[in-house]
DNA sequence: GGATTGACCGGAA
DNA sequence: GTTCCGGCCAATC
């Protein structure tokens, strides 16, 4: 299981990197950003960002979302949808439920190839 | 070569 | 509970 399912464009090191992480969170598991560059070990939470937003149309990037547990604006609504669909844990009450419950779903990342 | 930017994070007000 | 500020790190102008 070297390669999952990646595209074929030539990715940089970091970003091929992130993909690889990404496909491999199990459906109804989040990783903050900040997570997936650690498990990388380089790199930050803004370059792991920067990465999804140019080559997120590959991965499942609706299981990547800030440390708040919530995603950027405009993609709510699709997030929210792949989330409703995956069983990911959700936040109720307060907000409109548009936010994840790192608490539950956050990933440990146990076993995860490097 | 330097300056700016970005799907961020954590702590403080 | 929310909003603001500084720091982070690689890619890009």
């Amino acid at each position: 299981m070297e390669t999952p399912e990646l595209p074929d464009f030539e990715l940089p090191d970091f970003a091929e990197a992130v993909l690889r992480i990404v496909d491999q969170i199990p459906e109804g598991m989040v990783l903050a950003y900040g997570d997936v560059a650690e498990l990388i070990g380089q790199g930050g939470p803004r370059q792991v960002g920067a990465v999804l937003s140019r080559y997120g149309s590959s991965v499942t990037w609706w299981r990547v979302i800030r440390a708040s547990g919530d995603v950027p604006e405009g993609l709510e609504d699709e997030a929210l949808a792949h989330w409703r669909e995956e069983g990911t844990a959700l936040v109720r009450g307060a907000l409109d439920g548009r936010r994840v419950d790192m608490r539950l779903a956050r990933w440990d990342g146990a076993g995860v190839t490097a």
